[in-house]
DNA sequence: TCCTGCACCT
């Protein structure tokens, strides 16, 4: 502290302590109460010295008691007034405090006639989330008589680029004033102006104005880059990353950043690893959002091995690495991890925040366990902070997902803050069509249209589908040609909800008309709901036409070939079956191992088709046997059509014992007691012959078995299922 | 006379 007076005194070269400022600032940070009086006495008579003074205490100030002390000791001396570069300092500190009014009424009384005074509360405000007042302020400027320099005009169109739906025009204006004022020569303005244009969806025009600078530096690639990223260009991003390499720019941490947003969108691993290496090689490693745009990189490429080798080898770890690890975790069906490191992070990590919650509900939403829901839900709860309308309509979709519409609803209706929206809609209409609940599912979104909620294509796709899953065909009907009425333009995905809901119904020459007269090209959805029609119907013909295209569009897709040859083996065309296999087996594709979990209290079981790994799987199997001649009594036959093998009745018999389905119930009823529904969760489609046995096991056992396969929820009771076998 | 400025992570 001492040493610090002196240098300031001794040196009389000595003006501002930039050169040096960590050796001046630390002694003063570590000061609790300023003592600018004492110091005022010894050396008022230096002015140049003085204002150095408060301005190292105002660079490090950090407490609102201490910038109150400093305004009010420059304000009695005078000093305010004749030193802009004081005043703006104040100004940004209330701002830091939030107390934009006071940084306001500074600005006020210093009578600003700099444009730099106006820049920075300009800026202030821009920063700040006060787009509108730092738009008027701007609008203020001229008329004053201050004419905005070249600093003014990126703060504004930061401004305009915060609410892009509303400030295209404004931003487009201001480029004009740019170019009359010659200010658009500026390269930082033309970075602004390409972020402008770029967050305001006008990508083309950020792009002209790109080609137009004469002179780039690292800002204006990566604005560029991160322009492309942003508006879900990453093979545009991706290009001009090698183009900046190319011409001897290398990039910096930011330009990494923006890069690796770009190949999660790309979901590609090779360049990932690529863009890894150069992170390691520049140094940019050390950087937390580095760190943490990795993690997420690599969870998007599917790879979250990577994703936590980065994690781990982090020297700092913000909520944000945290959250990001969590989510990659969840993103990729890794339930069990993302809850052990959400525990990690409770006892050594930051605190949890909204994202962190979502990623949690995303976890109980995929594994459908409502005993988890329900913890998750209230641990929410228990931090205490205000529930916004992504986390409301999530919690819905949650319970939605877990079996429990109840909760959902209720989810719905405590949702009251001003913001609920198309999406909080689409969440109930998807909910109910997911539970096969298509009537509920139309007076909802009758609902909807009533209190003067504009749907938008989801909304759609969502009722389209609740129609197809309750077999509602003249209501689907009615919705698909509503949309024309709506003036929306029904979209691939809409088309492809129709086929499937004509093609469910065995309307399927109808479906294929519709296929003709899309005015679109036909995605693989849309021949992908045709192929399923088909396997329903038994319908070769058209599903060989299906399949043909579909393997020309996503030759790589598992779901697509399974779905063949189970149409194949329908007809039990097993030669041609054996030709689907030999095909996936040439791509290296493997059919998704079939997995069923069944949960109860604290317990969560997974099985696997014929699993042995189970310590009760002798007990099980015994159990199945059992069900099996009890409900062989009440006339359940096997469907031997469900094993997709070329095998004697006898083994079909046994390996339909085997699924991983049918372990979870046989196992579920001998731990639940008696009256507990049983509730399973299964990654693949509900086979044909365990949906029958399961009629027969709910009448059999008196057992009510609610069941997520990967489509929706079959609710199985007294011998029937809620679907009414229309899935 | 100076001082202010552009891009990034769930």
């Amino acid at each position: 502290m001492h040493g610090c007076y002196r240098l300031l005194f001794h040196s009389s070269r000595l003006h501002l302590p930039e050169n040096q400022p960590t050796l001046f600032v630390f002694p003063f940070r570590s000061c609790s109460v300023l003592s600018p009086k004492t110091f005022d006495r010894k050396i008022s008579t230096n002015s140049s010295l003085v204002s150095a003074f408060y301005d190292l205490h105002l660079r490090s100030c950090n407490n609102l008691y201490s910038l109150e002390q400093i305004h009010s000791n420059l304000a009695t001396t005078g000093l305010l007034q004749h030193s802009p570069h004081l005043s703006a300092q104040i100004i940004v500190n209330y701002s830091k405090f939030g107390l934009l009014d006071r940084a306001r009424a500074l600005f006020d009384a210093v009578h600003a006639n700099r444009s730099f005074l106006w820049n920075t509360i300009i800026r202030v405000y821009a920063t700040s989330g006060h787009v509108d007042e730092a738009l008027h302020l701007y609008s203020f400027m001229r008329p004053t008589g201050i004419p905005p320099n070249n600093y003014t005009f990126p703060f504004v169109l930061k401004a305009c680029a915060s609410k892009p739906m509303l400030r295209l025009r404004r931003g487009r204006g201001l480029h004009c004033e740019a170019l009359k004022t010659g200010f658009d020569l500026d390269i930082f303005v033309q970075a602004a102006l390409v972020d402008m244009y770029a967050k305001c969806g006008e990508i083309d025009d950020g792009c002209q104005v790109f080609d137009g600078m004469l002179e780039k530096d690292i800002v204006s690639w990566t604005t560029m880059i991160t322009a492309y990223e942003q508006s879900t260009h990453p093979q545009e991003s991706l290009l001009l990353f090698r183009q900046m390499q190319a011409q001897g720019i290398g990039g910096d941490q930011v330009t990494a950043i923006s890069v690796a947003s770009a190949i999660a969108q790309l979901g590609d691993i090779k360049t990932a690893r690529s863009l890894h290496t150069h992170v390691i090689r520049n140094g940019f490693r050390g950087h937390v959002e580095v760190g943490n745009s990795l993690i997420a990189m690599y969870s998007n490429c599917g790879d979250v091995k990577s994703a936590r080798l980065v994690f781990d080898g982090m020297k700092e770890r913000d909520d944000i690495s945290w959250n990001s690890m969590i989510s990659g975790y969840s993103q990729n069906g890794n339930a069990s991890d993302a809850l052990l490191l959400f525990e990690q992070m409770r006892v050594h990590g930051p605190e949890s925040n909204m994202v962190t919650a979502l990623a949690l509900i995303s976890v109980c939403s995929h594994l459908g366990s409502l005993h988890l829901a329900k913890q998750v839900h209230s641990l929410i709860v228990s931090w205490k902070v205000d529930i916004n309308t992504l986390l409301w309509n999530s919690l819905a979709d949650m319970y939605a997902k877990c079996g429990d519409m109840d909760s959902a609803v209720q989810m719905f209706h405590d949702n009251r803050t001003s913001t609920k929206d198309a999406s909080s809609w689409n969440v109930m209409i998807s909910a109910y069509g997911l539970h096969g609940h298509g009537r509920e599912a139309l007076k909802l979104y009758q609902q909807m249209r009533a209190q003067g909620i504009q749907p938008d294509d989801i909304t759609f796709t969502s009722l389209l589908s609740a129609c197809s899953h309750a077999g509602l065909v003249e209501e689907g009907r009615e919705v698909f040609d509503s949309m024309k009425e709506l003036t929306m333009l029904p979209m691939a995905k809409h088309y492809a909800c129709m086929v499937d809901l004509l093609g469910r119904a065995g309307l399927l020459d109808e479906a294929f008309d519709l296929i003709a007269e899309m005015p679109s090209e036909p995605n693989d959805a849309v021949w992908g709901a045709l192929l399923g029609a088909c396997r329903i119907h038994g319908n070769m013909k058209l599903g060989e036409l299906a399949a043909k295209r579909l393997l020309c569009l996503e030759p790589e897709h598992t779901g697509y070939h399974v779905l063949m040859s189970n149409v194949y083996a329908a007809s039990t065309r097993w030669h041609e079956v054996g030709k689907v296999r030999e095909a996936m087996r040439d791509r290296g594709l493997k059919k998704p191992a079939a997995f069923s979990v069944l949960e109860f209290g604290r317990e969560v079981h997974g099985f696997h088709t014929a699993d042995q790994f189970h310590p009760e799987h002798v007990k099980i199997y015994g159990k199945i046997e059992g069900l099996i001649a009890e409900m062989k009594m009440k006339g359940y036959v096997p469907d031997g059509s469900c094993v997709l093998h070329d095998v004697e009745e006898e083994d079909k018999e046994h390996i339909l014992k085997l699924h991983s389905e049918k372990l979870a119930v046989a196992y579920g009823i001998m731990r639940l007691q008696d009256g507990l529904p049983i509730r399973i969760t299964k990654n693949l489609r509900i086979c044909n012959d365990c949906h029958v046995a399961f009629k027969f096991i709910s009448q059999v056992c008196n057992r009510m078995i609610i069941m997520r396969d990967a489509n929706r929820f079959h609710h199985f009771q007294d011998g029937s299922c809620s679907c009414k076998d229309y899935w």
